[in-house]
DNA sequence: TGTACATCAGTGAACGCGCGTTCACTGATGTAC
DNA sequence: TGTACATCAGTGAACGCGCGTTCACTGATGTAC
């Protein structure tokens, strides 16, 4: 009995190992190429295996998109905790760390999009992704609560400070023929006035 | 040398003339279904030609969606000049007008964040994109210089104030699987929210 | 008035490609008795 | 210790479909002389 479940245990555990590879693999690709470029049988190739075995791990390209994305959105939260725990809680502060992260990860912010946009991602990766919106909406809740930036009701604003600041992104990630280094401070301007504005403007 | 040149400018105008009743098939299309659904042989059977015809006047499908954001556009900039003749030009009024053109308007929407996001735009439909987006934002810009709710630096402020809303429509434009209704003035209240911050939030 | 030629709208059919996903199968490993 | 059977990872190849776009062509209309 004892034996055997753990034989059980460590299949299990093989089995995850593997799905983390293909995970990894993934992982690999988006953060050096764009999102639409990347398909199964790149995936597969990285990896080191058949596009047919994906499937024994994940439902769909959706699903690992998903997969993907909660992870990064992981990161980003360590990395937001990381800095208001060295002393940067304030709401400008917060809002250079996500531009920052979301220039750094254009695939994320392109998956981001795909899921907040498209009308064809199948059901169970969708309700994944809203798993970890509200996941991550939910903690940044918090955030401003403990550092008393959010006034009265608290969820509504935070909802609508990372919306906001979404839209920034989004609007003015790419600006025509802007180059590089401009086109970051551009978004930190406007992200900063954002900010600001959240920070004075609650009635 | 006369008659020549009014049978060229008849010509062209009923050249014109045809390329609108395409524009005109494919905005019906669009306003009725999700901007993905529609492909060019849509378009090309609901104007009552063949796919082929399309392109002597548009150089892709781009191009169609390009033109046929302009126009809505321009659209909603007439019913918000309307709405501010007739007296609501607060910051919040101009909100709720975005926010309700754009839930009427879903693929407008869609477009928009097709030509935001997407990598794959071609180079001429992004710039007519791109001319767009800066004709409106000026626009937007001297509205609210005249009406003197921008504070100093009119053109970030309305950059990032239009941003703002566009992401918080995108965020919470669709959201499990809460009510037409009640999603709606969710919407609201989080546009409201937006608009009185940047109303009040000018340092 | 008639003939040769240019222009251009319009088209059916096919091209071309991408790409997510499934099928039918092999081979290895563990289990039962 | 050996044999029959179950389980499951892995796979090459194909399925299936969508879909933007182009090709080679027809037919109508206008122009030149």
């Amino acid at each position: 009995m004892d034996k055997k479940s753990t034989f059980l245990q460590l299949k299990e555990k093989e089995r995850a190992y593997r799905r983390d590879l293909i995970l990894d693999a993934a992982m690999r690709l988006f953060t050096n190429r764009p999102f639409h470029e990347i398909g199964m049988r790149d995936i597969a190739e990285e990896a080191g295996i058949s596009p047919a075995s994906i499937y024994r791990y994940f439902t769909s390209r959706d699903d690992i998109l998903a997969e993907i994305l909660g992870q990064e959105v992981q990161e980003g939260k360590k990395r937001q905790q990381e800095r208001i725990q060295s002393g940067s809680a304030d709401l400008e502060d917060i809002a250079t760390g996500i531009v920052d992260f979301f220039l750094e990860k254009e695939s994320a912010f392109q998956m981001l999009g795909h899921f907040l946009l498209s009308d064809e991602v199948d059901e169970e990766a969708k309700e994944k992704f809203n798993a970890i919106r509200d996941y991550y909406l939910g903690e940044f809740d918090t955030v401003l609560e403990k550092t008393g930036q959010a006034g009265g009701n608290a969820r509504l604003f935070s909802n609508a400070y990372v919306a906001s600041l979404l839209g920034v992104i989004m609007s003015f990630r790419k600006n025509g023929e802007m180059p590089e280094q401009e086109r970051r401070s551009q978004l930190h301007r406007l992200a900063g006035l954002t900010a600001n504005v959240f920070k004075n403007g609650l009635p």
